[in-house]
DNA sequence: ATGCTATCGCAACTTCATGTTGCTTAAGAC
DNA sequence: GTCTTAAGCAACATGAAGTTGCGATAGCAT
């Protein structure tokens, strides 16, 4: 995602850093207490030990301090490539199961969910989120490609779409939290597809 | 949906009626307007030619006026049952294709996917519009069942999220419109799945 | 038709969060 | 050590949410 920060002649050391993940982390911290509709400034500058101000400084919007903050967080896990195409879905699917049965991937895919719907200028923002998604898949399919496990004009797009829309469908639809059992069968339902030829590039 | 308004000794037909009508076709034009981000209750007032007080008297919150207004216009069309399966879930993807495309079922769908996310109360309301989206598909399954189009333990539900979940996925995902060329490959993938028995109940 | 009562209009008000500005103080780069 | 940048602080302005009291009016009943 882009962040908005202003970096003009910025000091990058010292107490600009630690103020700086100090805000990010209350950001977080605050997301967490009190949800995306309940966040607000103000809270966030006290939690950090920061005046109100200095936030404003730094991120013109809300939405930039947002996008600035889950990007911190959101390390990346590189995808696993086991060998076997099955084991490795299942761990995107788990993955991705955990992210949004625990309490921050709700605030967040909340956010996610609806970042390019609500701001034009988020959309990019989120298109860049999800393609990188797909990017770091792609080793992983072209291991299975290699193995035969998979036939070798499969989309990956479509693929990571077959694994991942019914969790995120699940979530909005019912809230319940996502077991395990309907990750096992996106699963089975993605591979069967794939290698009917339904997942391949026209 | 539930409704939230208050109905306590109401007066029903005339005035109350007119202005409850005023109101809420206002609501869904500002909602068209300025999104739901940008929705001022002193707006949706004066669209409708009323008093700021009027609204709030009669929806304790604006998210029970959402609901009211979105209820309201969301009149159910049947599904179809055309004998034919694969027309029967290309109607249903079609349909919900137009609604996501459309300026409304933007918005609509931001809120609607967040609904359940953002406030506890909401989620008891989602669940029930989309439960509504499995029931009034089930005649349209059975007959398919009947002819042998589709094996008789398919469970509607996961029919159903396999034809819908990527399209909500793609709206989200890059914001483009979705095209048929998705709602028919979505369709294929489902009965391809359905047939080989991976949409069955356990 | 005449009165009763729910409902609406109106205006003033409180509260709360956003976002801004001018000035001062402290940290850190050199 | 000095000089620049960033942060602290306090006072604003703005705007929307939501409330209250009272007076006006429309519809329902008899």
């Amino acid at each position: 995602m882009s962040s908005r920060q202003i970096t003009r002649g910025m000091r990058t050391g010292g107490r600009s850093a630690r103020v700086r993940e100090a805000i990010l982390a209350a950001t977080f911290d605050e997301l967490l207490d009190h949800g995306y509709a309940g966040l607000r400034v103000d809270a966030v500058a006290a939690r950090a030990g920061v005046n109100k101000t200095t936030v404003y400084r730094r991120w013109p919007t809300l939405e930039d301090l947002l996008v600035d903050a889950l990007t911190t967080w959101s390390h990346d896990v590189p995808v696993p490539d086991t060998g076997n195409i099955e084991t490795d879905l299942l761990a995107i699917g788990r993955e991705l199961r955990d992210l949004l049965n625990g309490g921050v991937g709700r605030q967040v895919a909340a956010l996610v969910l609806t970042a390019g719907l609500r701001k034009a200028e988020l959309r990019e923002a989120t298109r860049r989120y999800f393609a990188h998604q797909v990017t770091r898949a792609v080793p992983t399919v072209n291991g299975a490609i290699d193995r035969g496990e998979l036939p070798p004009d499969v989309d990956v797009e479509a693929l990571l779409t077959s694994v991942r829309a019914p969790l995120f469908y699940r979530m909005v639809t019912t809230g319940d939290p996502i077991d395990d059992a309907l990750v096992e069968h996106t699963v089975q339902v993605t591979l069967a597809s794939a290698r009917a030829g339904l997942l391949s590039t026209v």
